[in-house]
DNA sequence: GGTGATTTGTTGACTTTGGCAACCTAACAC
DNA sequence: GTGTTAGGTTGCCAAAGTCAACAAATCACC
């Protein structure tokens, strides 16, 4: 019964070469065997035995201008692909995503007002459905992974709480599992936004970083500690948004005073610079950049300074390498750099700050959604040989 | 050259065997092998090889009173051991400790006036060397862990800043060494706390849990996250004391203002008291409990009331089982355990506050020791071969 | 274009290691 | 004493990775 300790090595070696091919990509057998150190016999079987099950593909070696007989390039299989899903304020969008992490598809659906999470699932049900075509013996899907604005039980995918789409307890990944017969994996949207970043972002190498996004209706973040995403007891790690920054009374999503989603606001910058409240990061980034009004200047000015006070209290407790800044705190910081900079700099005790890197995300859309693809992929990675068995 | 992979897989095995017993304490062989999952054939070889190493040995089964062949008990070795050492303001306090977590002999050296790094390596070296009678013969010592109040680098315990000693950029471990002939690893005392009250005190079992410790001169602590201690980028993770608490204008020892250690000092409460600063922990908790001046029970309030918004930042961050107060912090708590859960809990999200404790270290001054003791036995039990080769 | 150097895949023998099962031992219970 | 139960011991087996010898594929140089 209980695995045997020859079973736990090979499928921990297994996970090990899948975990290497899926993150840096197409790889060289060659590569392989010194990024493991494993005989070259050993990548040989192992190669064979994750192509067998169809998780990975050989292809010809590149041509490389190098001496020696040419090694296979090994890469994840393309067929092998998870389902994304993100509902919003205003839509529910779902993809495709390759094992690759190539996203294949991508349906938005919008939606004229915030949906209930049962109108949330059969939306994302129905968007499903549509791409069985693509999917139909073109690709196998493992699961489907939720990227949730809100908090999230990891262990069951049930959403506790999910301020801005108005949801309290719902049983998320049971509906949807029920509606569309995958596995469903749910986790917060912010988790996987950093995991992404992590992998593919501004994060790229770092084992401990701090991540912090600025959405419209609040700050969420996540913590890498250790190259380990931090779950914290029961899933909900992260909450930078309610951490006290000033004595105001500016009050949060959660009735805090004067904590940093109190008084760092989309809505502050917007108002300052007399634009709406539909105005995307990027077009925002602009509009700060481009204003010179002093009335403009002093919000960001106070916006910066509060960020500053919350990212020294989490850089001094966990001193990593980096704080990765997505959202409308990215466009806050691009305004003035430095001004951050110092300003933690001021906060934080020298030792600590010593090759601290503030910089702004990578994350574009499509990574979100491939942060919560790899929320299905995990099961995969963990244990190869449970794919295809099922 | 590169260890091969049945190496590796031993060396685990090895290794998982003798934390079990190193941290569980005796435990009978039949034991071992539920814990580990094992097969009892390997559970034998392995101890068989532990004993033969001089690492563990086995004794004749207690009476248990069950029916069945009775299993040895296998404990670690007693001779195995490791030396503490403890700098601080007014004494350098050195212990020898056994692998078995028993301190075998302390030896307190008070000084008149805060010691040079200079004159704690003399102080420490001296006290070990007064210590060799109880050694020769009789342990094995494999190292020398020191606890520094102060920022420590891991790698090479190179103490970076050790603001109450007046310590900078000294190369401690080295020079200790040096002085004594044994290796020497150093770490922040805080984090050692942290470990040893994770290891036996109020944090045992938990795999996410904050500490912070209230030391004369200021606020120091610790994070575990996931069961592994946080050490960061560079080893400095766990400085709560600089956590912006409020906008008062008090300084704290790093000259940042309106912090957690500005705000909330054991002199304040010893000036609310009417007392001098040569209390020690418990008087104080004793004098705190048995006052009802109004003016000291404003200044316990207000400095609850701080401590709770640098906790309750910490805790929506990483959704710990646990906080665990010590020094005059626990003091703080015993007063009006309440008005402090309350006061977290009105600053948490709730599904975040849910299932939270706060509770007292129950950090003797011996369990410090302790902990500085594990930095020396880290090496061994990473690569128990390792032992008995040099 | 042939030859050698270099790198790497392939194959089968070898070694290590843990699991397994049969057997033996030591306690309790009646 | 006999039965029952739990656990140590021993020899055999299977799995997995290493190693070494060989084959293959490329480049470099004559």
């Amino acid at each position: 019964m209980h695995g045997s300790s020859h079973d736990d090595v090979r499928r921990h070696i297994q996970r090990t070469v899948l975990r290497l091919v899926h993150h840096r990509g197409p790889t060289s057998r060659a590569g392989l065997t010194r990024l493991t150190g494993l005989n070259r016999s050993t990548i040989s079987a192992l190669v064979a035995q994750l192509t067998a099950l169809g998780l990975v593909e050989e292809r010809q070696p590149d041509a490389t201008n190098q001496v020696g007989r040419p090694s296979p390039v090994v890469a994840v299989n393309g067929r092998v692909a998870a389902l994304a899903v993100h509902p919003e304020i205003d839509a529910v969008t779902v993809a495709l995503v390759g094992l690759d992490g190539v996203v294949r598809r991508r349906i938005r659906c919008p939606m004229p007002q915030t949906p209930s999470a049962a109108a949330a699932v059969r939306l994302a049900a129905d968007a499903i459905a549509d791409l069985r075509g693509d999917i139909e013996g073109r690709h196998d899907v493992v699961g489907v992974g939720v990227a949730v604005p809100g908090l999230v039980r990891t262990s069951d995918g049930l959403v506790r709480h999910a301020p801005h789409l108005g949801w309290t307890d719902e049983p998320l990944s049971e509906m949807l599992a029920a509606a569309v017969g995958y596995p469903v994996h749910a986790g917060n949207d912010a988790s996987l936004g950093l995991l992404a970043e992590r992998d593919g972002g501004s994060g790229v190498g770092c084992t401990d970083l701090i991540y912090l996004n600025g959405g419209a209706s609040g700050i969420g973040g996540g913590v890498i500690v250790g190259g380990r995403v931090v779950g914290g007891h029961a899933g909900y790690a992260g909450e930078f948004g309610h951490t006290r920054v000033s004595d105001g009374t500016a009050v949060d999503s959660a009735g805090f005073r004067g904590t940093l989603e109190a008084e760092v606001t989309r809505s502050g910058l917007l108002n300052a610079l007399g634009l709406t409240g539909e105005t995307d990061a990027d077009t925002l980034e602009h509009a700060l950049l481009a204003s010179d009004a002093p009335r403009v200047k002093a919000e960001v000015h106070r916006q910066l300074d509060h960020l500053a006070v919350a990212l020294a209290g989490a850089v001094n407790v966990l001193n990593p390498q980096v704080v990765v800044l997505g959202g409308f705190l990215a466009a806050l910081r691009a305004v003035d750099p430095d001004r951050l900079h110092h300003a933690v700099a001021a906060l934080t005790l020298p030792t600590v700050f010593e090759g601290l890197r503030i910089d702004a995300a990578m994350l574009g859309s499509d990574l979100l959604m491939i942060g919560a693809a790899e929320l299905a992929f995990a099961g995969v990675l963990d244990d190869p040989h449970s794919f295809g068995r099922a």
